[in-house]
DNA sequence: ATTGAAACCGTTGTGAT
DNA sequence: ATCACAACGGTTTCAAT
């Protein structure tokens, strides 16, 4: 987690390409940029050694996992010290792809997937009110996703273009 | 987007591996599986056809591209009809990565990503606010992003294992 | 920090089962 | 739906700058 590197324009040219499409050749992107492959491939390699890229994901519909309901949960915490043990119990449970620490009603949010209602029903009063430290919480249901996208990368085009 | 494909064991398996490294090489998912990598690619290319895969994405750390804030905004629409051109409006906003029709005392519930609480507050009255069809807005600042994560896909570990 | 070259390895199309 | 094979191209390392 190194805070020192100082991302280029040819990092963000490069960036912009991989949030895109993670498997983009490193050569395509080189030629794009117009620098050599090698280049590409050690500027990558430090971005992912400064923490800047922290992975790579296939994106997957989670409807064909059999995920069909999509929830934000508001939960409030019996006390705010709390926090590391409920994150702990959070990270046990697969349907828990994000959770935040959050200002107002709410000390955490979090997304969740779960396969149907009943399953949804499931993880709100077996599991998630079972967390020690948790006290009330509110269910958010998403009825349709709009939009869905990688944080705004600035293509420059200083190089080429 | 045909919703006829059945995602089978051995594509799980896949999708277990490219979920958490879309860059990882199709040979070595074809040895931990068991099968060719002419298998793989062509179901990997199924998938993609089908709609199951929808892209790939390098994570970026968004602090490492000057966005300091993230930050959950409850929007209330005037009317439930307005939705369309404020889904259009928002994906406009670079700021905007995650939109999603709720349940509950927000019709809308955004995620965005900005470089400082000047920008938050920018982007809160000076664009969201004047998107015609959105009356009030409420604002939750993630303080601590505790858990990010892909969908959970089971690794069935049907072959070889 | 970038380069070209080289060795290695993965990708992707084809034809057969 | 799978395979083996082969042509092609991408990855990765390295010495040199």
């Amino acid at each position: 987690m190194a805070e020192t590197y100082k991302v280029d324009a040819i990092d963000q040219k490069i960036l912009s390409y991989l949030v895109k499409n993670a498997r983009m050749p490193f050569l395509e992107i080189a030629r794009e940029c117009g620098i050599s492959g090698a280049a590409i491939h050690q500027r990558v390699k430090k971005m992912e050694d400064a923490g800047i890229i922290a992975g790579s994901r296939m994106v997957v519909k989670p409807k064909a996992l059999g995920f069909d309901v999509c929830a934000f949960v508001g939960v409030q915490l019996v006390s705010t010290n709390l926090y590391a043990g409920v994150i702990e119990a959070l990270k046990m449970m697969p349907e828990v792809v994000e959770c935040h620490f959050i200002t107002g009603e709410y000390a955490l949010l979090l997304k969740i997937f779960c396969r149907d209602n009943e399953h949804l029903m499931d993880v709100l009063v077996n599991t998630i009110q079972n967390i020690p430290g948790i006290s009330r919480t509110e269910t958010f249901i998403s009825l349709d996703q709009a939009i869905e996208r990688p944080v705004y990368v600035k293509d420059r085009s200083v190089i080429k273009g």
